[in-house]
DNA sequence: CTGAAAGCGCTTACAG
DNA sequence: CTGAAAGCGCTTACAG
């Protein structure tokens, strides 16, 4: 294969050094003057040999690259849970290009490796200007590293550990949880239930935070709402809810989709039409149900603002401070709520 | 945060020079030969330093740089026709993870620039160590050139521009189509339709080749099975088609789907109940109803396949020959067909 | 067995 | 106005 044009290809064929070919390329015309004649023929030289500069040797040497990285912890594209990541992707793409920037995805472990790879992985995410992070758990010490060398780094989804230091850019279940609750609460609702998973993501913790404060707030027993279950046991409750008078039941929305699925079905399985027999919630938008009361979580967006939020860091002149930003819920109305 | 430690650092602390360091680090014990306490000093002070390579550098120094391009013509992520391109995404990571491969997204032009921006996010590939190209036009001119200066490509796709020489993993629509009509021929239909998009992909034309191969083997009126349409007009059609006793309608699937779902929609608005009134299939397998004949595009497999080829040529030491892959459908009985 | 040196392709002071 | 030189942190011949 023919090398690939460099600046010294360039400049050889122009007649000038390969210094001032980077001049010129770069547009670091900062204290720099060049004539006007030389500056032409450097640029029809490059465009002649169809130079395209290499982007590592180009951050070795400076900075910055024009690449974002993005580190998913398990799949990018995972095919279980496609629904809910897709429109993150795609926002992060549609800001990736406004900003004129390349994404590089690292494939680091597929789940395939042992999790000590992954410190590798991650610090290979090094080779781009900044990288956004997905995943529910973070692996402390090369996120850790990554910050202490001062690399831009936001986290796509609400972060807590490393004391804060992480950036990320979030949603806000707590606020959009609570409101689904005070709506309940106002058509009358007093026993009401809420179904969350086993797992103790932070946007799980956030939702129930919301959902226990809007219940304090009414004076409701806090203690009878909060219920934690797996898909299978779903039919039971619903049945054993029927006994102790729920009129109204609220979900978590996770990013499978299970749950939420398991509790309409078994809804639907127990004679029960909503809003009548039962009001539903769900602390989402599952997915095939747009006619479920709840919320939409702005996915798109999200991954448009932890692109900014990424770029913003990378050009920032002085000393980054972590940056943490929520972005609100988009309340869905829906047919499945109705008076107790 | 103090710098990051270098080779240099660590060879200063073990008395040692830098490339002796970088020998042992590396693990290049080719043809070299290293003390073992010089090995262990090396490795403890690295240990001690919190040595980390700098991929970057690494990068630079050697030849290769593990990253695999991946360019689409709209969006990477586009979200009219996610179903169509999702698991073909879903494959190419799948493989690339597998061969310790990052991915690069392009997202050059989203639509938004002139053509003429192609050409230089095209040649950007060339960071890469090859590139995947997903699209149904080929702008030929940057493509030339990078299949001129050697660059590694695979397009996914059956691609016959430039005489040939763009290798490429496509579908073979041509076999899998004609299987079909086959298959209504022996059930006895003679009036088949074949309703085809006004749209000239390779993968239309491939597809009405099929038809059109099986019919004349069936020695039926070619003249009159195929019928271009646009989605608005299908109703008209079904309705035209009862009145010439047509019992069977073969359509093809579209990266939108919209034809089929169009022709699915006027069929039961017809009352038509398949496969009793009228046999249906369709050339590929439409969202959400996984119950019509036809047959499945191997999308995930396309992409796994891409990656392997992609690599192939990278990795290949002799002259790289233009490679062309067609992959086979996976037949779908379904429950759409019947005897005529 | 180990080191001095060149080089990967750029950027960035520093000289003219 | 432009060039020679150093340097980014590593790898890889090439010498001892």
């Amino acid at each position: 294969m023919a090398r690939a044009p460099r600046q010294a290809d360039i400049a050889a064929a122009a007649g000038v050094s390969q210094t001032t070919v980077s001049l010129i390329l770069s547009g670091n015309t900062d204290g720099v003057r060049l004539s006007e004649s030389t500056r032409q023929r450097v640029l029809k030289a490059a465009e002649k040999l169809g130079y395209v500069p290499d982007p590592v040797a180009t951050r070795l040497a400076s900075s910055r690259n024009h690449m974002l990285g993005v580190y998913t912890f398990a799949s990018a594209f995972p095919t279980d849970v496609d629904g809910f990541y897709y429109p993150i992707l795609v926002g992060i793409e549609e800001e990736a290009a406004a900003l004129g920037q390349d994404l590089v995805l690292f494939t680091g472990t597929g789940g395939l490796e042992a999790p000590a790879d992954d410190k590798l992985a991650i610090r290979r995410t090094r080779i781009a200007d900044g990288c956004l992070f997905f995943g529910r758990q973070v692996p402390e010490e090369p996120i850790d590293w990554l910050l202490g060398g001062g690399f831009p780094l936001v986290y796509i989804g609400r972060r807590d550990e490393l004391g804060g230091r992480i950036p990320f850019v979030g949603v806000d279940y707590v606020a959009a949880s609570a409101a689904v609750v005070d709506r309940l609460v106002e058509l009358g609702h007093r026993e009401i239930r809420y179904l969350r998973s086993e797992d103790d993501a932070p946007s799980s913790s956030d939702r129930e935070e919301g959902v226990l404060a809007a219940a304090e707030k009414a004076e409701l027993d806090a203690r009878r709402i909060v219920v934690r279950a797996e898909d299978a046991e779903v039919a039971a409750l619903i049945e054993r809810w029927r006994g102790e008078g729920v009129t109204a039941v609220v979900v978590e929305e996770t990013d499978t989709g299970s749950l939420s699925a398991a509790l309409l079905d078994a809804v639907a399985a127990a004679g029960l039409r909503p809003p009548d027999d039962l009001s539903l919630a769900v602390l989402g938008q599952p997915k095939d149900h747009p006619e479920v009361s709840g919320f939409e979580v702005p996915r798109r967006e999200l991954g448009r603002r932890a692109v900014r939020l990424l770029v913003d860091q990378i050009t920032a002149s002085g000393p980054r401070i972590a940056e943490h930003v929520l972005l609100d819920c988009i309340p869905v109305a829906g047919s499945t709520i109705g008076p107790a």
